[in-house]
DNA sequence: CTGTTAGTTTGGGTACGACCAAATGAGCGG
DNA sequence: CCGCTCATTTGGTCGTACCCAAACTAACAG
């Protein structure tokens, strides 16, 4: 550091001998979206409202617009607010959704490229309790979401509709559940194993005969409120696909050592 | 398409009689961040190595540099990039870590001011599950930090550091399922529960050993790999947690029933 | 020769100022 | 009263200039 030794104010000017820390200058417009979000996050504002315009905040800060700009972009990226264009347009404050922790679940499992093997563990670790949650505070509105679930995989059509209603069956089991964290991630759980188990060729009938029927053994049970069988019938059921899923996956990493 | 009705040109000049449907213009900042990130995540550029410097880019893409510097502080708070300043600084690539789940997860708790009820149901429905994956995969070095979270806890120290140790052991749990999903969710999920219970005044010496012991059962099972024990005493000791929690949150809302 | 110091270069951060595009509302003519 | 046009508001983009931080470089002093 520098010397500690000049204490001997000579003649002339004095010079201050102070002792500074390393100090992080924080960026202008990580402040001002700090203290945004802040501000939202306690409620200053109903959801809904309207920020200041940019030009306003400008005034306000004092900063540059490209500062204020830069900070209602990171909000808006977090979905703290919803930014519309033209007259009367503005920042709206928006509670984060669902959505939310879907898109970032994706990103990290894309970004670090989970194996499905993992995916389809969380899963085994997370929906059984869904499941449970679902049978205890399902709404009939949830039990008609699961039916026509049902009613699309019972379809017979193309392998894609077959795999987005069965998705469309699991999401509905975690909105049941009335948990928003639990849905969130189960969503982007439930849609990266989909994305994964495509073009794996192991979707024939037979295991879409087994699917629908443990699909509507879990369906009963949720809406019987039995919260034990919901989650004993969920536990086997993500457990026998995993299984089957990771055995087909193996046989073709077999098949194909090279890739 | 559009239509087939007008092959007669006339005399003069002609005019294309084009049917055209609302067409959304997306952002340019978005556009260049969508590209990106999807470089990114296919693996194009590996992790730690910087993208073009911003002019760079200015000069490929013939944006503006605003719009370069959107993009990219979009980019960062996905956590798809670090950006660091001064010479040799720039955009560096990150796949990001649980650290992106957490913080999301922590934006929605607050945004939403999800109940403590709801958060101590999440934590139930979800730490079984890793307790067992902990004691499926757990290394040394994971039994290592569960101790010394344990160790922390029988301190008998001010009230901040029991609660900081007993996140730290729940944290450490997650870390020994070895499955980035569950630790990114649960470290938030603690520490929101953290924050939540502090204030509360419901930790006296009497829960302290109780939850001590409940934490070196669980260890011992992780350490054995006793995975179905694990799942069992992990089950009755966050039940158990949130049980008291919730009989002093509703004594204290007899109390204060004004606020 | 060595160490310190003062440039120099390369990068991001901030500030204006101008203009474009979209949405809305007011005013005007039918 | 209805519909059209036009002005206004507000975000989106552009370009330039300048500042600050970090790292490298060269010159200078010892």
């Amino acid at each position: 550091m520098t010397d500690s030794t000049n204490a001997a104010p000579a003649s002339g000017s004095i010079r201050a001998d102070v002792q500074l820390s390393p100090m992080q200058v924080p960026k202008a417009s990580d402040v001002l979206a700090d203290d945004l979000r802040e501000r939202i996050l306690r409620g200053d504002f109903p959801e809904g409202t309207a920020l200041p315009p940019e030009r306003e905040l400008v005034a306000q800060t004092r900063m540059s617009r490209t500062t204020v700009r830069e900070a209602l972009r990171i909000l808006e990226v977090q979905g703290l607010v919803q930014i519309r264009t033209g007259r009367s347009g503005g920042a709206f404050v928006k509670r984060p959704g669902e959505e939310s922790i879907a898109s970032t679940v994706s990103l990290l499992i894309r970004g670090r490229q989970v194996r499905l093997a993992a995916l389809l563990e969380t899963r085994e670790a997370v929906e059984p309790a869904c499941a449970q949650l679902a049978a205890k505070y399902r709404t009939d509105a949830d039990l008609v979401a699961l039916d026509r679930a049902n009613d699309a995989i019972a379809l017979e059509g193309p392998l894609a509709d077959f795999l987005q209603a069965n998705v469309d069956w699991h999401v509905a089991v975690a909105v049941a559940s009335h948990n928003e964290l639990l849905t969130g991630f189960m969503g982007a759980l439930s849609r990266a194993i989909y994305a994964a188990t495509d073009n794996q060729g192991f979707i024939n009938a037979e295991v879409r005969k087994t699917t629908l029927q443990a699909h509507r053994n879990i369906t009963e049970a949720i809406r019987k409120r039995d919260v034990a069988a919901a989650g004993r019938r969920m536990t086997k059921h993500v457990h026998e696909y995993a299984s089957a899923v990771l055995e087909v996956e193996d046989r073709t990493a077999i098949d194909v050592p090279g890739d």
